[in-house]
Order: C-alpha cells, then structure tokens, then sequence
RNA sequence: GGCCCCAUCGUCUAUCGGUUAGGACAUCGGGUUUUCAUCCCGGUAAGCGGAGUUCGACUCUCCGUGGGGUCACCA
C-alpha cells in the first residue's frame, strides 16, 4: 500500500475504559506502529446527556498507563484537529445541510411522541419498528414553513429501498446486507450535534483513516456508514470487526454483573499491564510459532488483523493470572528495584518497607496478582494467633510442648544465621527422630500461624530472632492452655 | 422476533482435502521438597447434527441446531 497507514480509536467519555475499548486500541496501535503509520486518538462526545465528568481525561490516562499512546488527538494536537468532537460541531452541520441540499437527506419534524406510537405500532403488528418515513414527503414550502416558526428537527438520511449494501470485512471477507432493513438514520440531532454514525464518516474521511478497526458491535451499522461514504462520494477505508470479550463463563459480552470490565479495575486488582497486554494480543489470535509470551514489540512485528479469530472469545480470568504471575516473576529477575516499585502501592500502611528488600526473594513466585502480597507476608509484621488443632497435628500436646522447648532453647543461643537455623532445627529432628511433617510444619505453624508459608528457614531468618522467640512462647502457651 | 456474524479439548487456539487432530491455560497424576509456590515429567479431554461434493473431509456447499451481535435524536 502506498498510501501511509492512518488508523484511530474513538471512545467515548461516557465511562471507564472497557478492557474491549483497551484491547482495540493495542491493535490499532500495533498496526500503525507496524507499518510506520499514525494512530490517532479521538474522542467522540457527541451525547452530551451521558458524558461523565472526568471521564475523558481518564480514559486518555489508563491509556499511557498501559504504556501505549496516540500521535495525534487530544494534549498533542496534530494536522486535522481538533479531535474532540464536540469541537467540530460547525464541521457536522455543513455536510449534513449539504446531504439535504443534494437530496439524499431531509428534515425531520416529528416530535419523540409520534415516533413512540409509531414504534409501538409497529411492535404490536410484530414488524421491526422502523421510522414511516413521515416527513420524507414533506415539500419545500412545508419545510422551509416549518423552518421558519422555529419548530425543532432532526436530520435523517434517505435510505434508498431494497438496495444491496456490499463492503468488504478484513477478517470475514464480503459482507452484503440489504437496505431495507435499515432505519432512515438520524445524522443530526435536534440539539444540533451529530449522532455516531455521521460523526465518523465524516472525522474517519476527514482525519484521512485508512483502516477502521472496532469491535463486531459495529458490523451492523457498518451499512449506514457505507450509505454516507457513497452519499459524500468518499473513498471507503478498510473495515476490521474484532470479535468482542464474553464473561468468562462464556456467556454473553463482557458485563459488569458478571465481573470487571474496566481496564483500571484490573490494574487496581495488581495485573500488571504487560500482562494485561499481553492477554489481549494472544485472546484471539497465535503467533506463527504459537507462544503465548510476546512482547508489545514483537506484536506490533508480527501482528495482522486478518489473523485475528472470527469469532467471539471468553475472557478467561485464569490465563490471565497465570500471564500475570510469569511476568511477575520475570520482572523479579529483570528489574527487581522495578517490581518493589510496582508493589509498593499495594502494600498496607504497616508494611515495614526496609524489609521488603529481604522479603520479596522469599514470596515473588507465590504471587499471582500484586495485591497477593499482603496476605503472603502479614505474618512477618502483624500479630498472628496460632491453631492450636493446627499446632498439635499428628502429635499430643506433651510431644509438642518438648519440641517448642527444645527448638527456643537452641535458637536462643549462636548466631542468627541461615546454617545455624538449619541445623539447629534438623539437628533437633534427627536427634529425636521426630516425624519430619509433623515437626517441621509444628514449627511452621508456631512461628507464621500459616501452614502454607516460603521455606522455614529463610522465613525464620527475616523474622529476626526476637520475633521468632516470640511467637515459639505464644504457641507455647496456646498449647498449654 | 427480523437482520448480520460465528461454530476443533472446559477455555484460547494450530490444521489452510490425506495428521496417531498439535500447543497453551485449567484439570488430574508423578518427580524435586519440611508446607505452599516455582520448576520438570506424564495423563484425561475436541472436530454440534444431517445431507451433499470428492478416491478421501475438521477443512468445500447446503439445511438444521447452538452461541454471539444488532435493531435509539447511545456510542
């Protein structure tokens, strides 16, 4: 192609950023990267009745938080600004009045009671509720009369009758759909801004667009978009319909009753967004050689739209969190300064930080999400209260009592070092011939209240000696009573 | 319901007419180990149904069935 690649995502402000919303957005990123194009930012505020404060200065945010980033749109600017909508209402307005004028459009006076009965009529005839068609007929002298008392209109486009609609998907190949089933579209609302569908062919035409990639909720209004390109006369870009996420039950598209659907509630839950990305890339498409760790590097090299799979696919939540904990544990190797940065905001108020250093080694393959953290270590800093059924497993209580005795009396003298613990507690063990499980988790027990903990003797030898002793008479105590 | 899209292990996929249908996650079993985790090894598990086309269909066609999307002065 020589034309340069231009591609665009065009959320809107009306909420978070939906993970869908962010996965499409890597995709139009990687292939403009890919082919030395531009990807083009643009926020479509046409519906000023659900804009949501903020909300667009967050969508623009959890978008750099992934790392990604636009090269034109909002903050940066760029040759066919502006690229807020809301800032192009004159730009609407004119190609709408000029659809009128070349009568491919008209206006439309009916009030939303009469579209409400006609609607209702037809949902009681059991027909598919579609506009009459009321005011197609009105003259130029009833318009211009209507026009003239101020009374307030839309503007819809003619859609022409049992006409076949054809354009060309990049992932499903030739997709033809007649125009009787579509609906004289609204381009112009009454209070004067565009809806959707006018708003895109034209800022896509005008932003110079060569590749449209959105989600498949999309695919059925692809028709009216094409109706518009051909009524302005315009070249047509190319059309991707990405398959949309279903819960990961696989039941229905992405729900917020069915789970999290925003990208920054999966960050706040402690994925990583390297993981996260990463999710997105191989959840409907494989690399040639089908490994399921790529980088956003070799993804923008390797991704192609036309490999993406046709069909709709489960966010599957456990993928993610074994993604998540491989790049855990390889950022741990790479950078381990970087990983106690990105756990930090995770870590409770009382968390002693200088520790963390000494920590982290023990705990960083046990993490799954960022967020693990805390209930993996609380022991090493919060007060803990012991089992006594847990202490007493497979032993009686003078057994145990003994064995604590035993291990706080040769902890109390030596050094606190890692081969003194260990051979201490083994010496202990072997000398009585204790039952290793038995003995060893006992310990466990006593000292972190947890039966499931990082090796003993290291864990032993970051509490610190005092603490250790501690909990030793606690369990002591526990047991006794 | 109309229209559109889709259909291989539980999940995501490979296969592009001829394979013992492969991989990953999950799951199960084993190994390493004082627990958990990591790591290593192994197992269970799939072509929705019915007609065609063909020497031969998971693969092509059609019809069912199932799933998804969409039918606003929302995007």
């Amino acid at each position: 192609m020589n034309k340069s690649v231009r591609t665009r995502m065009a959320p809107s402000p009306t909420g978070e950023m939906h993970v869908g919303s962010l996965s499409i957005i890597l995709k139009n990123y990687a292939f403009a990267k890919k082919h030395g194009g531009t990807f083009i930012l643009r926020i479509e505020d046409t519906d000023k009745v659900r804009e949501v404060e903020g909300a667009k200065d967050r969508l623009m945010d959890v978008i750099h938080k992934f790392g990604l980033d636009w090269d034109e749109g909002p903050i940066k600017g760029g040759p066919h600004g502006p690229y807020v909508q809301s800032e192009r209402l004159p730009i609407y307005t004119k190609f709408a009045k000029q659809l009128v004028d070349e009568d491919k459009a008209y206006y439309c006076f009916c009030s939303k009671e009469r579209l409400e009965s006609v609607k209702a009529a037809a949902i009681a005839n059991k027909v598919p509720p579609k506009y009459d068609r009321h005011c197609r007929s009105l003259s130029q002298e009833e318009v211009a009369a209507k026009l003239a008392e101020g009374s307030e209109y839309v503007i819809r486009l003619k859609v022409p009758d049992n006409q076949e609609i054809k354009f060309n998907d990049l992932i499903r190949g030739d997709i033809v759909i007649n125009s009787d089933i579509i609906d004289d579209q609204v381009l112009l609302k009454s209070d004067g801004f565009p809806t959707y569908h006018l708003a895109v062919v034209i800022d896509d035409h005008d932003m110079e667009i060569t590749h449209i990639m959105r989600g498949e909720e999309w695919l059925s209004s692809t028709p009216k978009h094409i109706l518009l390109y051909e009524a302005f006369g315009w070249e047509k870009p190319v059309f991707a319909h990405i398959p949309i996420y279903l819960n990961p039950d696989g039941q229905g598209k992405m729900s917020k009753r069915k789970g999290d659907v925003s990208a920054q509630s999966y960050l706040d839950k402690g994925y990583l967004p390297e993981a996260l990305l990463n999710f997105f890339m191989i959840l409907g498409w494989t690399p040639e050689d089908q490994r399921d760790i790529v980088t956003l590097e070799e993804y923008i090299q390797e991704f192609d739209p036309k490999d993406i799979s046709k069909k709709s696919v489960a966010f599957d939540l456990k993928k993610l969190a074994w993604l998540n904990g491989v790049y855990i544990r390889a950022l741990y190797e790479k950078d381990h300064a970087e990983l106690i940065k990105r756990l930090t905001p995770f870590l409770p108020t009382d968390f002693p930080q200088e520790k963390l250093g000494v920590i982290l080694p023990l705990v960083y393959e046990r993490l799954e999400r960022l967020t693990d953290m805390e209930e993996l270590t609380s022991f090493f800093y919060q007060d803990i209260e012991q089992d006594k059924e847990l202490l007493l497993k497979k032993a009686d209580v003078e057994l145990v009592k003994k064995q604590l005795t035993e291990v706080e009396e040769a902890l109390m003298s030596g050094e606190w070092s890692l081969s003194h613990l260990e051979e201490s507690l083994r010496g202990i063990q072997e000398r009585n011939n204790y039952q290793k499980s038995q003995f060893f988790m006992m310990v466990r027990v006593a000292v972190t209240g947890k039966k499931a903990t990082p090796p003993l003797f290291e864990t032993m030898e970051v509490m610190g000696k005092d603490l250790v002793l501690a909990r030793l008479k606690q369990a002591r105590q526990i047991v006794s009573a």
